[in-house]
This record gives C-alpha cells, structure tokens and sequence, in this order.
DNA sequence: TTGTAAGCGTTATCAA
DNA sequence: TTGATAACGCTTACAA
C-alpha cells in the first residue's frame, strides 16, 4: 500500500479510502490510485486490515458431516448471501462428535470470525462458554432450541414427526417401524423420532423397541433397514425412515424384491429432495426449508454486522409433510 | 496475551512460545502460564499472529457449484487432511463462471491464505496472473492439464469418455446418444464427451449431432434426455449420459415407461456413488477418485508449507470403468 | 479532501 | 530458557 501510494503520489491513507470508501476521494485522486493498484497489481493484505480494524470478512459454520448431501442446501444458501456481502465462509465437519465440534469453535474463534453458524443444538458446556464469552454472533441451526446461545433458525424435529404420524395414521396404517442414523449427539433425530411415537401414541399405538433401528448412511442402508424391519415383523404396515436418503435405499430394495409400495408396505421419508420426488413410486416425506434456513441465517449474521444492538432470537421456518405415491 | 503473560509473570513472548512453541518452555513455566491461560479463558488472536508470522491458516476452495453432490467427496478429503494440520477451508462457489471465479480468486488473495485449490483448469487470464504473481501454492483439479498454474491434481476426462466408448462398443451398441450438464466453460465435460466420441470414431461410428444433448442438474433432467433421445431416434441402443445424477434419472424414467434396460435402451453414466450402485438395475460408470483427490490436493498444500521447495506437478490419479447391469 | 500519528495483537530476531 | 525490540500492513481518529 505505501508503494502503490508512492508511486501515485498520495499518502497511504487514500490508498486506503480509495479501496474501502471511494466516494470520500476526489475523483481525480481515484482514477489516479486505482490505475496505480491496476498497474502493479496490487492485491491488498486483508489480514492487516481485519487487525487494524478488529473485523475480519470470515463466517464460520460447522456441520456434522460434509459428505451429507443434506447439507448442500443450507450451505448454498449461507454463501449465496455471504457473497453477496463479500463475507466468506470457513467450514468444517465436527463428524457428529461434541468434542470435536467444540474444537472447532475454539479455533475458529482464534480467527476471530464475525459470525458463526452451527448446525446442531446441543454443545459441550466447554463450548457454550467459549461462545458466550467471545460475543460473536452465533445462529444455531438444524432444530428448534427454547435455549439458544444467541440466535437460532430452524424448524421443529419434533412437530414434523408428529406430523408424519398424523398423516400416515390418516391413511389407516396401524402397525409401525422406524429407522434412523444413529440418535446420540444427534438431537434432531432424536426428538424427529420423539415427535412421531408421540404422535402414534396420541392415537393410542405404541411402536415395538424391536421395530425402532439404528443405521448407518447412505443408499444400501435404506435397504438393510427395510429387510431388517420386515424380518423382524413380517405383518408391520407403513416405515417412517427418518433422516438422509434411507427410505429412497428401502423403496429400491422394495423394487428389488418385487413388494409393492405401498400395497405391501408405505414408505415414508424425511427431507424433501429431487431423489424422493423423482422415486418410483415417489416418496412421501417431510419437506425442510433448508435453503431459506442457509439464507436466514447468513441474513441474521450480516444484519448483525450493519446494526449491532440486533437481539437474541429464534425463527421458527416450518416444515411441509408432502404426502406421495409411496403411502 | 500481555494481560496473561502479568497475571503468570512472564514475558508475553513466553506465552506465545507456550502456543506455539511449548517445548522450548521450562516445565513449571509452561504449566504456570497454562493454568493462567485456562484461568482467564484466553482465546488467542491469529489474525494478529498471521499478520506478524506472515502465514494464515486458511486454504482457499472455489467449486462449480456447492449443490453439487459430486464436490461433497472431495471436500471431505481436503477438510479430513486440513483438520489434522490445524488449517481451516474457505470455500465457495462459482457458479460455473470464469469471472465469478477471477472474482473470488482475487478476494481469497487478499486473505493471504495459504493455499488454493480450484476445481476447474480453465480461468481467465486475469486470473491466471494473479495466481503466477501471488506465488501462493495452487493445486487445479477436476481434469488433467498439461499447463499447471502451479500444482494439478485429477484424472482425464477425455481418457474416462473414450474407455466408456470402448466398454458400450466391446457390448455390441452401435446407435448412442449423449447428454450432459452445459458444456460452456466447463473443460471436464467437454473432455469426456470429446473423449467419447473419439472412441467410437475409432471404431467408426459418428454420433448424429441431434443425439447430443445438453440438460440442467438433477434428476428429472435425466429422465428429460432420455425423453427427448428417444424421441429423436427411436431406434437408439445407447446413451451415456456424462455427469451428475443424470444416468440414475434416465434409468428412473424407463422404470416409469415400463422399458427395459438394458433389453430396450442401455444406459452409463458417470461418477460413481452410491445412487448409481442402487439404482435398479445398478448402473455401469465411470469412477473417479474424488475423495482421493481432495486428500492428495490438500497434501500437496501442506507439504508445501512445511517444505517451500516443493516442485510445480501434475497428478493423475487415473479412473475406472465400472461395469453393471445397466449396459 | 487529504494527511499524520498511533495503534491493532501477535511473532521474528537477536541478545542475555 | 527467557526477554526486549521491532516489525507485520493496514485502519481509526483526528487534524489540517
């Protein structure tokens, strides 16, 4: 910078104004420095800056898994506004673990970010300290919280499970199995499964703990699950395979074996994307907003930038149960 | 950090010796300043001890699209190999365009990061300076480039379409058809259909200018090509449809047309994952290391940091054709 | 509209 | 093994 103002003949103060507030610089000056810096391509040490200036342009956000293709969403949405604001975005995966997630925050608040976004509830004590004493903005995501660190968005696990079981009682299932990822640390499975049983309960029918599965991610495990609970209940009725792409590997397996869907068994998802939609029969599932979820929360962390007395909140996006071919 | 170097009497350049250095700290100095630093909950600033050491700890990632399931692996990669070395991953998207590319290349510049990973090897000329000026390690991937900005780690599109040519010709197809995203700016699509094409003109056969198609992301744009491909040639035995999710699409929609694959029409795709593995039939693919290549494309990074003599290279990481039922 | 001076919170370097 | 000193390359605050 001190170069590119030697070389334009000005202090490196309007070096500095002609890069972060032009229209405080006589337009002569400007055209001046700025062919300047386009000359000797000047690239300006933004870690200089956020020190001098005690703000960075770094937004970090943690998720539980990368690979989740469940994320993509949200992620899209947080950099889309991010972009816009030229922020930048940090990410990294806690890989369902507290701890590590922890970690993360920690070192990610080395960095001094202007925003964090987290896509759990549920944190180490450790790491609501660190957050709450860094007063950095912070937006939790991926389930209602009645208690959130500073502001979270997000829609309720447990109302959308309850409302699964409302709709697939509705069509006079009676008989019921579940599946998941596996439910400790994971808070929005866990009440997402909480949600439904209430649900069946209320119309008084209690689901077996022999038919309630833990699996692994991913297609093939859709499958186990379905081959697994009908095992082991050769007369169940209808499968809320919650979470990730499992009930999409069931209807497969179904298709494999030559069953029905959903004359010999119903079929339904959680988290709405183009492989239910697209699904033979299509799956009946609970539609998430995630990418308004992305966007909201980028939105709540720039607002907070730009008006610094924002307040602590919680907004509540909803959630869709779309009824398909495959209940 | 002078405020915990007064409160364990020592010098603030021994408590960032205890971060950064500890075992050039005496024992008991070590465990005094430690406590103090627990004590206090001091949480160091890098933006400061970038600024001073002249290294961050930040890696920049630009890909075509965040949406895209097929970057998810090789996120995954880069992030598993940066956690373990303590640097954290900016990312962002660009949008399948060059100057949303040049754009953030210049904004990551100004980051001083420690190095860029770009997932495509055409950029604009402006960019192209910037990264040869900027001296910053760079790994381009996603396709095989003989003129490396500086590092490249991938395989050959264009090899991957003319072994599947090869694989579709050995089952006896004669009449293709192929589709794909938008080929504009995008060099590893066009590489693998060039590549394709080579192969079957090796063998003699043309593909009709009308079976070549180009389709929007997702599912339903696979069931759309394959559609519109058999509209245009009833007769056609063969389609490769090169990218995404597309194959699985097409396969979706003869199971909805009732045709059988690969009795009626034959179907490949490319990229495996596990939607193509369970998809009824499995489809044949192409395989590309994309966890591999994140994991080797963040190594060359870090190896760089630690050893700055580090030679300009390109890695090919090779492919795989994956036969299945599909063809 | 532009410039001066004083940091921002660390680490490199060298000396003790 | 520890400390003093001088950067690192900007921005804030204020003055001109």
């Amino acid at each position: 910078m001190k170069e590119v103002a030697r070389l334009a003949g000005v202090s490196p103060m309007t070096v500095s104004r002609v890069l972060s507030a032009p229209h405080l610089v006589k337009p002569e000056t400007l055209e001046q420095v700025q062919s300047v810096i386009r000359a000797v391509r000047y690239v300006p040490n933004r870690v200089a800056g956020s020190l001098a200036s005690r703000r960075t342009s770094l937004v970090g956000l943690i998720v539980p898994s990368l690979r989740n293709a469940l994320y993509a969403e949200t992620i899209q949405g947080i950099s889309d506004v991010l972009q816009r604001h030229g922020l930048h975005l940090m990410i990294s995966d806690s890989g369902y673990s507290l701890e590590r997630e922890e970690a993360l925050i920690s070192a990610y608040l080395s960095q001094r970010p202007c925003g964090l976004i987290l896509h759990n509830t549920t944190h180490t004590e450790a790491a609501r300290h660190l957050l709450q004493d860094a007063g950095v903005p912070c937006v939790e995501t991926g389930n209602l919280t009645t208690q959130p660190i500073d502001m979270a968005v997000s829609y309720s696990n447990r109302e959308s499970g309850r409302a699964m079981a409302n709709h697939l009682l509705s069509r006079g299932y009676r008989r019921f199995g579940f599946a998941s990822l596996p439910i400790s640390d994971n808070e929005r499975l866990r009440e997402r499964r909480d949600g439904f049983f209430d649900g069946l309960r209320a119309a008084g029918i209690e689901v077996d703990p022999a038919m309630v599965l833990e699996v692994g991610e991913g297609l093939e495990n859709g499958s186990h699950a379905l081959a697994e609970l009908m095992r082991r209940d050769t007369s169940v009725q209808a499968l809320f395979l919650a979470g990730d792409v499992l009930a999409a590997g069931a209807i497969l397996e179904c298709t494999r074996r030559g069953l029905r869907v959903p004359g010999d068994i119903a079929i339904a998802g959680s988290d709405d994307n183009d492989l239910m939609q697209q699904m033979v029969p299509p799956i009946t599932t609970v539609r998430f907003p995630r990418y308004r979820i992305g966007v909201r929360s980028a939105e709540l962390i720039v607002s907070r930038q730009e008006d610094e007395r924002a307040q602590p909140m919680t907004e509540d996006l909803g959630f869709e149960v779309v009824p398909r071919g495959s209940t």
